[in-house]
DNA sequence: GCCAACGTTGGC
DNA sequence: GCCAACGTTGGC
């Protein structure tokens, strides 16, 4: 099994309407950027990732699970886009902030470091249980 | 609200 | 196939 991180603005898909969603889930559909693209083929159901909220917020607040494999995005106008469908599993107790990222050496190779722009993004194991361990999360 | 970084597009 | 222009994203 893998890890991953979604990052999205609130005001768009926030944590909430994913919990929201509950276990039926929602497909991560809009995204238009080939990297993300396709580290969404790479996944498998029952992957779990980290959930990140972007612009106001900037951090991670909970863990989302992989329940479908990549298929075209229903929102796009054309068949170059896949996407995965998600649940929400649990909120963080502490949302781990950018901040909180950036001050911990151990998360320094962490893409949402060091590539903000990318929104669909692997994370490590090591990477994986240090954010966790910052939450207070244990699964 | 601004600006920097990056990805994508389109002309040559 | 290259490169400049443009649009988008996201942090500050």
């Amino acid at each position: 099994m893998r890890y991953w991180l979604f990052k999205s603005e609130p005001s768009e898909w926030s944590w909430d309407m994913q919990v929201a969603k509950g276990d039926a889930g929602e497909e991560w559909d809009g995204v238009r950027n080939y990297q993300a693209r396709n580290f969404m083929r790479d996944m498998a159901v029952g992957d779990l990732a980290f959930f990140y909220h972007s612009q106001t917020e900037k951090a991670v607040v909970g863990v989302v699970e992989v329940i479908a494999e990549a298929h075209p995005d229903s929102t796009a106008d054309d068949d170059r886009w896949d996407c995965v469908d998600i649940k929400a599993i649990a909120p963080f107790p502490t949302p781990v902030t950018l901040d909180m990222c950036k001050d911990d050496p151990r998360l320094s190779d962490m893409a949402l470091v060091n590539n903000p722009r990318l929104s669909v993004q692997p994370v490590s194991d090591a990477e994986w249980a240090v954010v966790c361990e910052l939450g207070g999360y244990t699964a």
